[in-house]
DNA sequence: AAGTAAATACCCAGAAATAGTGAGAATAAT
DNA sequence: ATTATTCTCACTATTTCTGGGTATTTACTT
């Protein structure tokens, strides 16, 4: 008998699955949580084998929640469900040593046949997973080192992608253009993008916005 | 008996609902497909009650779908299942005379609710869809008329929004710099955004990416 | 105490975007 | 066939962004 931790900000996704997984024996959905802090609670008081962990998430995204659990040294078995092919997040994914990682696309029997394999500690990733993963690999300058920005850069990469523009984000934070000017120049280059709207895509993408 | 029709891009997803709906002896899922232009398909060959339709798809998105509909005169309820609360599409929703609309993180309890009075025609907009209809029609700026892109537009601001600039979007369509300026210009005034921050920012929340 | 990271500020020069106008061709619609 | 829309191109002027530096203060680390 897998047990498993459902994860996802979606009530209706996390009752799906649930009535999906319910029609299988050899699985039981012990709990479920809507978010990331949420699950790791639940995490300390209740023995799963497999957290099956939505990855966009609000607030505490997929990833920071497998960070966590590493750092507390919670031993279980992570299968993220994703939306679509999130190139940036795979390379990440693996480096964290998770063990598998599946479309929301896909259906049942592969659902049912990842959290068995992963349960079993193998690793699974679907087809158009690690393609995409070798599409972002090519791309290195983006990808090449996690990007470590700091609160003023992410405060400002929010203004920024609020339709801002420096002189206007200066005022607003009580400083100069000249260092507005700064910040954006240390973003741009930090992320690995030429401009402006590659500094909102990005915020776009990690949900900063 | 309430016939549905379940249309979302993600098959996790309509095996969810199917299975939260079979509980249910008063609602049958007759039918689902993965996008908008199946739907259309199996509509007309197929007799529902109910439409239940993801806003945010690729190719066709919800909303195109029933215009779609409207169009070919097909009579069905629709009840619209959205992710976030987004303020854009509501107006439009309503306008299309969509009965209802839901948030993907509602519960079971609430969606079989829904379902049934949008089956009899009664118009169910959730809490919180409503308060953000209101926020929206707040920003008449934006919203203010409908937003009428062409092809050409369209295409430009995709291609602004992978972070190309005006000389590469002209060399690669093969027209004048000017012009690429000039279609920039009007994406900019049509959708009443002050730069290209707002120009991204609308093509990631109408999922022109 | 020395070193490092973050936030701040400034200068310069070139590239790109934005705003305002005007207008000719190609298509689609009626 | 006439209109309307879309797509096209051009010019000027101004603002904003981008990339190259350098440098100081503060705070935290070792």
């Amino acid at each position: 008998m897998i047990r498993v931790l459902l994860v996802d900000d979606h009530q209706v996704v996390i009752d799906g699955i649930s009535s999906i997984l319910e029609d299988d024996s050899s699985i039981k959905v012990v709990d479920s949580a809507l978010t990331g802090a949420d699950a790791l609670r639940k995490l300390e008081f209740c023995a799963v084998d497999v957290i099956l962990l939505d990855i966009n998430m609000p607030e505490m995204d997929g990833i920071e929640v497998v960070r966590q659990l590493r750092k507390k040294g919670i031993e279980v078995n992570v299968l993220i469900l994703t939306m679509h092919n999130n190139a940036q997040f795979t390379k990440q994914l693996i480096e964290l040593g998770v063990q598998g990682c599946i479309l929301k696309n896909s259906g049942k029997k592969e659902l049912v046949f990842a959290i068995n394999e992963v349960s079993q500690g193998r690793r699974i990733y679907g087809d158009d997973v690690t393609e995409s993963l070798f599409d972002s690999l090519e791309k290195t300058q983006k990808a090449v080192d996690q990007v470590q920005l700091t609160k003023r850069e992410v405060e400002i990469i929010k203004l920024i992608a609020s339709e801002l523009n420096t002189n206007e984000i200066a005022e607003k934070l009580f400083i100069s253009s000249h260092t507005v000017d700064t910040h954006r120049k240390n973003i741009l280059s930090k992320l690995g993008v030429k401009n402006l709207a590659g500094l909102v895509k990005f915020a776009y993408e990690n949900q900063l916005v």
